[in-house]
DNA sequence: GCATGAAAAGTACGCTCGTGCTATTTTTCT
DNA sequence: AGAAAAATAGCACGAGCGTACTTTTCATGC
């Protein structure tokens, strides 16, 4: 572990307490004066850090983004290739969502509510991110296929857009109605899809 | 249709605007002087319309659940009941969402991520409404179990979860990666849906 | 251990926000 | 038409915002 300069371990915990933050308040929630408060800085010792608010949000969305490959992808990563793996994904992706670090839940999920229809570098960067983790996804889909677990015709883009609406329902439901088994009803979907694409047994394709 | 007095017809006029104002920027973005500017009224004048800015904000989304009901719930109800209606109350759903009277998309899912950690009047109103929604939703997939259209055992609940869950992707990608085919994905998704519950094909129950 | 540059604080500015108060205009009712 | 009431505008306030400048404190390398 490289040592840190002093200014380089205040940024540090400057985007640690900003993710916090941002959780529970959204990027534009995220106030200079406030994230200053939190990290017991002054105003303008917390902005010298950053050339401009703007900065400020897209290196705290950079930071989730580390965190996110942290705790969700890389120990997914341990599990072999295939449907396995895809449930670690799947399963690490809830936990992340209702994760104690996230008081407000997923930053990212909050992030594209807020920017959608804003252009800008902010808009940009979520979509960004959003659209690495679900080739991410897509990846890990593919994987499972090639391994023969998830049937060949699979159509690989419809079941990672279903798999991204389980867990963001999860998150709403958990979030707005403090549904505590909204965990237990986005596994048990997820199970219900990876079913509907195995190989083994016959399909109804109804689709209109 | 009873005549207006000049304040009710302003205040009508306000809220249409505030729900699409709240609709791009959210009801956080919903200010008093944006919105005095696009009403073409004074700050003070659009003010003494309601007591405090909170009473604006629930206003709108009291105004935005009238809305909803007229454009979603009221046509799907002339369908029969059943799948038809199902059918026709996701549909209708996935429209609104899209509807160019909601520039930036529904102000209720927006609202919903804003609100859903600060404890409040907003936050209630807006489970609240979320949750006669979902209660609605329960209606229509209990009528097409009792015509016999869905399989008996069906879970309830579990279904509108899922279904909540396509609308809430649908949204998602439509709005974040711009992308044109989510509706018909969600379509898709949908129906694969409902086949899973229609009771005349067997069902591999993989739920672990 | 001290010089030097980095890091943080201090201070100030212009702006927008929500909201109260008063004045003026416009509806509404007799 | 004129009086009463409702609707709207004008204006001021204190607070918080992002950001620019200057000054002080601190960490680091010789």
């Amino acid at each position: 572990m490289e040592k840190l300069s002093k200014g380089e371990q205040t940024r540090a915990a400057i985007l640690d307490a900003g993710v916090r933050v941002a959780s529970r308040l959204g990027l534009e929630g995220l106030t200079i004066g406030s994230l200053a408060e939190a990290t017991e800085l002054s105003k303008s010792g917390l902005f010298a850090h950053f050339g401009s608010r703007e900065d400020l949000q897209l290196a705290v969305l950079e930071r989730g983004r580390e965190k996110f490959a942290d705790v969700v992808i890389k120990p997914a990563l341990k599990q072999p290739r295939g449907v396995a793996r895809l449930r670690a994904m799947f399963e690490n992706w809830l936990h992340w969502t209702e994760s104690a670090e996230l008081p407000g839940g997923c930053l990212m999920l909050g992030a594209a509510v807020e920017f959608d229809d804003q252009p800008g570098p902010l808009r940009d960067a979520v979509a960004r991110l959003q659209r690495e983790w679900m080739d991410s996804l897509a990846r890990t889909v593919r994987g499972a296929v090639e391994e023969g677990e998830l049937r060949a015709g699979t159509d690989i883009e419809q079941l990672v857009f279903e798999c991204f609406g389980i867990a963001l329902v999860a998150h709403h439901h958990r979030r707005l109605f403090r549904d505590p088994i909204a965990h237990q009803r986005a596994l048990a979907a997820h199970e219900h899809l990876i079913a509907r694409h195995r190989p083994s047994t016959a399909q109804h394709l109804a689709v209109r």
